[in-house]
DNA sequence: CTTGACCTGTGACCTGCTCAAAGGTTTTAA
DNA sequence: TTAAAACCTTTGAGCAGGTCACAGGTCAAG
């Protein structure tokens, strides 16, 4: 396969597949005829299972790692398992975060259309911003107390 | 307050202060004596706000125009609140691909924990998230039928 | 007065691509 | 057959959002 064939099959963009051969991911032969990349079947799956592994939020370097040892199996290699477990734990840490901010953010869309003047101006927003990090049930109320200390 | 000061009281490295203000989003004044920038309480408050709201995925770009409507409040700003919908929704997508993706990850740490072998070699992982878009509920079959077709 | 900790601006580096330029090759169609 | 389109090659630049290093100016303590 040459470059953008491999790249519609992986569907990725053919600079991507250039990209990454660069870096080294994948090992294409040479055409002596015309010095064009030529990919085999491995490469794609090499190819497919980096797109994923990004989608998982692996870096390229642990995907390297990762498929180097996969090369040569005859390693246990239990760092590929810390590196998935480590992946773990941050997705779990990113996704509590996400969960506590998308609940403010709600709360906030929530007391906005509420509010009697409806439209909320700069500072309300920036405050309720500022404030992010106060304790979570306060929220609504930082929102409503809006004529609170200034800052200037 | 000087860089290393307001840095300090946000939590930043002197950097970020130096690279925002290059931005535009702090506007500190000159020290003529010696060319100084000096930072004052609002500009701390701008700090501090950007990095929250950096931390709920805006970008800076957005934050500027947030930071400038904020400045002469006169407008309504709807566009503040354009932003803050929009930010919502790709929270509540990321949060929904996280979700699949953790549960994905805890399933094959379940399923290596329970193999019969104990240790995952490079292509029991590699297989794993080749197939990671395989409907969600094959995945532990996935697994255990690790003899398969191989690929090379 | 020297030392060390700050300040200044400028510019390089990082990740993970993406795009553009300049030139060679292969395919397609008239 | 040949011209044009559509590929291929390498190289290098650009994006965000910082971070760090460099060279030189400034300031407070001993």
């Amino acid at each position: 396969m040459k470059v953008s064939e491999i790249a519609k099959a992986a569907s990725v963009n053919p600079d991507t597949v250039r990209f990454y051969t660069r870096e080294g991911l994948l090992h294409p032969q040479r055409n002596p005829d015309n010095g064009y990349k030529h990919y085999g079947s491995e490469d794609l799956t090499r190819l497919q299972f980096a797109r994923k592994a990004r989608q998982l939020g692996f870096s390229l370097a642990e995907i390297q790692s990762i498929l180097d040892q996969a090369d040569h199996d005859n390693s246990p290699c239990p760092m590929v398992r810390d590196v998935f477990e480590h992946r773990l734990a941050e997705v779990e840490t990113r996704l509590a975060e996400l969960e506590a901010l998308r609940d403010r953010m709600r709360d906030a869309m929530a007391a906005w259309s509420t509010m009697p003047d409806g439209t909320p101006d700069g500072h309300t927003i920036c405050r309720l911003i500022e404030h992010w990090d106060d304790s979570p049930e306060r929220q609504t109320e930082t929102l409503s107390a809006k004529g609170g200390q200034d800052d200037e």
